[in-house]
DNA sequence: GATCAGGCTCTAA
DNA sequence: ATTAGAGCCTGAT
């Protein structure tokens, strides 16, 4: 595994459940300050087994970016955990102002 | 190495 | 609130 992808998945472990964060946040607190866009790829990518909360992973807009879906993540999944867990999610959105993680 | 594409972010219109 | 363009860096071909 590659340190900076260790980095990112450390740091999304992280995130308390009935909370989310955006990508940019998850890079910042790795270390990584201009790695939001590499968050997203190690994201996708993460071998589904793994039970890293992946979902509480959004955009600075508060919204959910997946578009397409391959190999078992896509925005229903994250959805739907994020609902389970207390997060309300409307039109692929979340209220950022009241669930964004702020450590 | 060079090139291309990507769950991003920021600013401006 | 939404869209468009530029910036930034890594991983895959």
């Amino acid at each position: 595994m590659k340190e900076l992808h260790c980095q990112i998945l450390e740091t999304v472990a992280l995130v308390p459940k009935g909370k989310v964060a955006t990508y940019g946040q998850i890079a910042r607190m790795s270390g990584l300050p201009k790695h939001a866009r590499l968050v997203g790829y190690v994201l996708k990518h993460l071998d589904p087994k793994s039970d890293l909360p992946w979902h509480r992973v959004i955009n600075s807009q508060g919204k959910i970016s997946i578009l397409g879906e391959k190999g078992g993540i896509n925005r229903e999944e994250q959805q739907q955990r994020l609902i389970v867990e207390g997060v309300e999610v409307i039109d692929w959105r979340v209220k950022l102002k009241q669930y964004q993680w702020m450590p």
